[in-house]
DNA sequence: AGAGACACGTGATTC
DNA sequence: TGAATCACGTGTCTC
């Protein structure tokens, strides 16, 4: 660790222009009259007295300055013992990383699931969208979002559909509103080209959009409750 | 707009050593031998490099702590003209922000979207987490963790019972396996405490898991499908 | 002219 | 010893 106190008495006055003044002093003192030695102290308090206010100025800005890399070192973890060049490196890449999230929420829509967009629309809506795809996992991302009239099996149906597919459901959000139903879906799929993906999803989406009876299934692997009449 | 380019030429050896040294120099130089002006030439030499390598250190030194700070304004909106202290203050901001947000999807939970949170387990379950309140808008945030036997009624049933309280559905995860439901509300609740929040909600919910039948609404009122059949 | 901001070289300090 | 880091005061430029 470093300290760096004060240990030197620089504290005051130690100004070059006021060393040159006492050279002039020292050179051209002996002829002239008082009052030009008077003006003469005068200037050199003066020159002291602005050298010390732009040197205490420079010292309030490092303080500033060393002040905000101080609350950043509190900030950040495993800074504490970093120069500074390092813990600006580090900003950097937090900075960077804020950023990435950011863009890739916004990219997403995943900021959207306050208020307005998630009210359901007084017209249908299929709509699908190309998020984008993972580096790492080189999969693609999907968002769907639909729009219709609510009804109890909806979610059934579109798990079902999305089961029948080799997708991956990243994230949901349902909004209800007089008797229709807003739900957004963010699909991961896997092993397909983004038109592929898309097409799919469009058509096994369609089905429930389009009131696609489940009836044609076995009975045994209709969903509970809704056909429990009869 | 500032420059600072090297308009003063302080390029090369303007350390104060070697003007000590000459002084030296001139003081005693007249009485020495040949070879002690030699060895005092050398140490100069040598004295002027290391001051010369260090200067250069410290321009370096500084070049990689300013490239940084060029790096954050790059990164950071309407930075381009901000000096060097309010930077950084610009930049503390934005890392508060992340550590905020970051900390925030952490409590509530909200990055365990993925994978073996949302599968469904064997057991029911009814777990209620007060997530905290909002700075801002003094609401409470709850996360509402539910897990039963699927059924199309479920969702409505849901958002029936949260229509009955004064919340906001934040957002909502769902997933579904082998018959079983798991679903986990994030729900902001208004003008209750966090005890009261907590207990109405449970109560609302449990009315949901535990099957409590709907027909006991008006007619007109049950939702849509789930009772065609008479 | 006066305050503020920056780069510079330097001495002190640590490893 | 030497390299690296820091705080400091200073000169210069801008507004």
């Amino acid at each position: 660790m470093m300290q760096y106190l004060p240990s030197h008495g620089y504290e005051f006055t130690n100004c070059s222009s006021i060393i040159r003044n006492l050279v002039y002093d020292h050179g051209g003192g002996d002829l002239s009259a008082n009052s030009e030695a008077k003006v003469a102290a005068e200037a050199e308090a003066k020159a002291a007295a602005a050298c010390n206010r732009h040197s205490e100025a420079e010292r309030r800005r490092r303080k500033r300055i060393n002040g905000h890399l101080a609350t950043l070192r509190g900030l950040l973890p495993n800074t504490v013992k970093a120069d500074k060049a390092s813990l600006l490196a580090e900003v950097v890449r937090r900075v960077t990383e804020l950023k990435k999230v950011a863009a890739e929420l916004e990219s997403t829509g995943m900021d959207e699931s306050e208020g307005y967009y998630m009210i359901p629309s007084e017209n249908d809506e299929l709509e699908l969208t190309y998020v984008g795809e993972d580096s790492s996992t080189k999969k693609i991302m999907i968002k769907a979002r639909i729009c219709c009239e609510d009804r109890p099996e909806l979610i059934v149906e579109l798990t079902r559909a999305l089961g029948s597919m080799h997708v991956k459901l990243v994230r949901t959000e349902i909004g209800t509103l007089g008797g229709r139903i807003k739900c957004v879906l963010w699909v991961q799929v896997s092993s397909v080209t983004k038109d592929q993906g898309l097409q799919e999803l469009r058509r096994a989406l369609k089905v429930v959009t389009d009131r696609a009876s489940l009836m044609d299934l076995p009975r045994n692997k209709r969903p509970r409750g809704s056909d429990t009449c009869v």
